[in-house]
DNA sequence: GAAATTAATCGTATATTTACGATATAAAAT
DNA sequence: ATTTTATATCGTAAATATACGATTAATTTC
């Protein structure tokens, strides 16, 4: 049980639940908006503001990069990190144009049946 | 260990991130999908377009419905769902401006670093 | 070169999610 | 009244996510 079906669905609808998903912690919310704050990457500064363990942090990071919303650079000891908004944007307009293309067509024929 | 940290975050970081939970299962993309391409209301039809079991569509409309995205009605012994617009176009634009915020903070101050 | 700093990774516990079959419930059809 | 149909709920197994402390790795600073 609880095998994995996701990948019987459509590429469009795995992409867009695998962004959904990757901002569906109020954490990784956090981090991004701290990040697009400063615009320039800030690293440690992350942790200070979250209510995280460093490591816990760190975790989060790396998720955010795997969805590829975000970068990393190595500064010496620290680390740096800032929006990759050619993802970002990808995302957003994708997003919205599933939002749009269901509402236009739901007006077409709207019953109000609920 | 693994104790619930969510709640010590913002509350507009929160509702971002329920909202985006409750779409980061291409099933349920997809249940969104089915229902916006009929408007109206359909049910069991769900069932048969996904690549889930009875019980499992039906906890999906479940979470949907908790999230608000959708709304559901009883006929005979039928159910039936539609997209709920007000709390989708809540969020939709909660979305929106939470991006367009973060783009154009960022735009001011763009330094490039990564 | 030793100590301190910064951040990633490892190991692990717990919580949550996903998925299903079985069962329950309630209306419709026979 | 019984059977069928449609869907929700329950119980449960397995998978994934979340969180932390401890450790590692790599630079700086002393």
């Amino acid at each position: 049980m609880a095998q994995n079906k996701k990948e019987e669905f459509k590429k469009s609808e795995i992409e867009l639940a695998e962004f959904a998903k990757a901002i569906s912690h109020p954490a990784r919310v956090a981090i991004l908006k701290a990040i697009a704050a400063k615009d320039m990457c800030i690293c440690g500064e992350i942790v200070d503001v979250l209510p995280l363990a460093q490591s816990t942090v760190s975790q989060h990071l790396k998720e955010l990069m795997k969805a590829g919303l975000i970068q990393g650079s190595i500064d010496g000891t620290k680390s740096c990190y800032c929006i990759n908004w050619k993802t970002f944007d990808k995302f957003a307009s994708e997003f919205n144009s599933f939002f749009n293309k269901a509402k236009t067509k739901a007006e077409s024929s709207r019953k109000d049946c609920c």
